[in-house]
DNA sequence: GATCCGTGGCG
DNA sequence: TCGCCAAGGAT
């Protein structure tokens, strides 16, 4: 059973979150800077952040301007800096190939550093009304629960989950945007992964898995991913070293991070190699652009 | 398609 | 406590 776009508009429509960057006010900048920061980010973190973001960087050009180091710095803790490093190279291109003006097509954006298929259709539908299919790990869990009835959605297909969507886009482009918008809200508040609260859903009514009495997911069990110990961790370690000194710092000061001195300067190397730090001529270390 | 890439809160 | 989870993208 497709969904009630109808219910689930009125439902947004009354219930949705006051979040600043749906805000009316807000520029299809500010609405790149938060869709980058989302990624793999709860709201909650990411909102102080974005606020200090585009009062400091209210347009792409002055994002360009600054120094890698200073967005690094900026990017505090949300985790994968490495957004940081490509929002700032989309913002490069969007002042010097588009004029200060981000792009509205989402082939266009599909271009710019850092910008996926979700990203695209999410620019195109929230800042400027496009009729696009916005998947999401929320959606894709509220598609699978309200129309086919399983638990929890299964391994991504992003052909397969956007022609999903699409077939119930309403048709008028602004509802169409709606429509994506509450589908990702209904994820995120109502119709969550760990424990759902389906008494308050909107389209309890119509929901497949409700009718089918909540089946428990049965598809391929998810990969969990580790984190203590891993490079991913180690590179935590050194880059906040780096963000909590002003200037470039020896080695030594990076060594007392993580005793495997092999793992350590594996990722010191990678973080080398992704531009997150750089090395300066005396063999200091630092964030990029900050010696 | 599988892996890698940060960080912190919560049940 | 600790595994799961959070508006993905690049390779």
């Amino acid at each position: 059973m497709p969904i009630d776009s109808d219910l689930l508009i009125d439902w947004f429509d009354s219930c949705a979150r006051d979040l600043p960057w749906r805000r009316p006010e807000c520029t299809a900048w500010g609405v790149l800077v938060s869709e980058i920061m989302l990624q793999q980010t709860p709201v909650a973190r990411v909102e102080p952040i974005w606020h200090e973001w585009l009062s400091r960087w209210p347009v792409p050009s002055a994002l360009a301007a600054a120094s890698q180091g200073e967005v690094l710095r900026a990017w505090g803790k949300l985790g994968y800096p490495r957004r940081a490093l490509r929002l700032h190279a989309a913002a490069t291109a969007i002042a010097t190939e588009h004029d200060d003006v981000v792009p509205s097509d989402v082939d266009t954006l599909l271009a710019l550093p850092g910008i996926g298929a979700y990203t695209a259709r999410a620019v195109a539908a929230f800042a400027y009304g496009k009729r696009a299919p916005v998947v999401d790990t929320n959606v894709r869990r509220v598609v699978a629960r309200a129309v086919h009835g399983a638990g929890d959605a299964g391994p991504p297909s992003t052909t397969r989950d956007m022609a999903d969507v699409a077939m119930m886009l309403p048709d008028d482009e602004s509802r169409a945007a709606r429509f994506s918008a509450a589908l990702m809200e209904l994820g995120a508040v109502t119709c969550t992964a760990r424990s759902p609260r389906c008494a308050d859903c909107p389209i309890y009514d119509d929901c497949a898995w409700q009718k089918a009495g909540r089946p428990a997911y049965t598809g391929p069990a998810k990969a969990t991913q580790k984190y203590a110990g891993t490079d991913r961790h180690v590179r935590g370690l050194l880059l906040d070293v780096l963000r909590g000194t002003p200037g470039p710092v020896w080695k030594s000061k990076l060594d007392v991070v993580w005793s495997d001195a092999g793992q350590r300067d594996r990722c010191l190397d990678s973080l080398l190699v992704d531009g997150l730090v750089e090395q300066t001529r005396d063999g200091r270390f630092s964030l990029p652009g900050e010696h």
